[in-house]
DNA sequence: CGGTCCCTGTGCGCCAGCGCACAGACGGGC
DNA sequence: GCCCGTCTGTGCGCTGGCGCACAGGGACCG
């Protein structure tokens, strides 16, 4: 496995006036920024809180700053799987602006915080217009379905301590501390595995010193060994972002 | 399992000047569509052949005709998994309108057939425009990502027969006839198992009749049987496909 | 301070799918 | 008509993950 040089996001505990820790936002130009800054609205997001429901039509796009959304997909027998992650590196409800109006994924936060809220109905506008905010949005769409693909992957080729690995260090990488909140049972949800299988699988990371796990609190205390415990899902994904973000928005 | 009325695509087989076989193609307003034909050129494309290598800048998009095109992940180690099939229903190199000018997935052809090609650069510029053609590929972009998403859960929960009978019927739906020619070595790459499961998996299904298998030709002989053989997977993805692509594009 | 949830650990039996190793068996080319 | 390559069938043993059932053990609340 290549190591990559994480730099992990720019998430600084919350300033009083930090606009822009949102990562797509940073990547708008302050003419962009100014236009939009006034209808962008703070807004605390809860664990486990909805963000959007299966068919419906959601009202608002979310850019987290501090909160972490999972992507879930439900099977008919009740079983769930997560197939991406946004955190401040992204934004929810993508399906808005691609003018589906619906998603048959649900929207759900994983860990609390906050996030910027703006209607779809102003981001539908952007879009048309064809601007440097509709180059962000597809840059990112792009990104997601990297992420996607590659959760499919995963699904299919690697085992379970594999994916744990590579969910924790998603999460990690969306939080500004080295400590995350996730029980096993929870885990085994995103996941889609039994909640045993996380049991076991956390047992070996935690024997083997690189996180310390307490009734759903999890430390992590050597990221870089974490990074060899998982796949190369994560980095495969994460390079792709990389790629896709930070480069001069072509408009 | 419900039982969809699956219309099938209206695929004819080729006319001499069948201009718009492509779905997609069907979806644009005759002035849109008359400011393009000028730049579509209709292509062969032959069986394995790869239109787009991960990490590549494609210089075009496709619009597939007749042709079936698989779009794979690999891992490090050569295995691969299918994410998406992409027929007269949609369009090869998402990445190119996106931005993102590559993409970490494969494109190759699955199944002969023609496709009409256009300039990633023509492409680009109706982005930007922001009208009719923007909104037809982002909403065919959220199908994708619907189908990638579902590709991931059905990794995750359901057999391998399960997952085969969907793949015929991915497959059937983009092909104008009840036969196709697919291997089992190929289908068990397709699907990222072994070949033998395959082979048990064509099994059962031949013989409850449902489709007869001789050296990489397959006649399905019983669709309806089929659908019930399968998963959810296979119904909800193309639901989901019906319902953003024929709407009435806003623009 | 005792009860009551949650979380976590553990021990089964079970099975789908894997890896490997061969054995037909069809079919196209010479 | 024969040969060889490709495609398909079959038989192992193995293992990762599942389903189930239950036992300790914090934490919080009254």
């Amino acid at each position: 496995m290549t190591t990559l040089p994480m730099n992990k996001p720019h998430c600084l505990p919350s300033q009083p006036e930090a606009p822009r820790q949102n990562q797509l936002l940073t990547t708008l130009s302050d003419l962009e920024w100014h236009r939009w800054r006034p209808h962008l609205r703070l807004v605390d997001l809860s664990l486990g809180q909805v963000l959007c429901e299966p068919g419906r039509n959601p009202a608002y796009v979310i850019f987290p700053t501090t909160a972490i959304v999972s992507l879930l997909y439900m099977t008919l027998n009740g079983a769930s799987a997560e197939v991406a992650v946004v955190g401040n590196d992204g934004v929810v409800g993508l399906s808005s602006f691609m003018g589906g109006n619906a998603t048959p994924c649900q929207a759900v936060v994983q860990s609390a915080g906050q996030g910027y809220r703006l209607s779809a109905q102003l981001v539908n506008n952007e879009v048309t217009r064809g601007g440097a905010v509709l180059h962000m949005l597809l840059r990112y769409t792009q990104a997601i379905i990297a992420q996607v693909a590659q959760t499919a992957v995963c699904n299919r080729y690697h085992s379970i301590d594999q994916q744990l690995a590579r969910r924790l260090l998603l999460a990690l990488d969306r939080l500004p501390t080295d400590e995350l909140e996730m029980t096993q049972e929870l885990a085994a949800n995103l996941l889609g595995v039994r909640r045993e299988g996380v049991t076991a699988a956390a047992h070996k990371l935690q024997r083997a010193g690189v996180i310390r796990y307490n009734r759903g609190h999890i430390v992590v205390l050597d990221r870089h060994r974490l990074e060899q415990c998982t796949c190369e899902c994560y980095a495969v994904a994460k390079k792709e972002y990389d790629r896709l973000l930070p480069m001069p928005l072509a408009a």
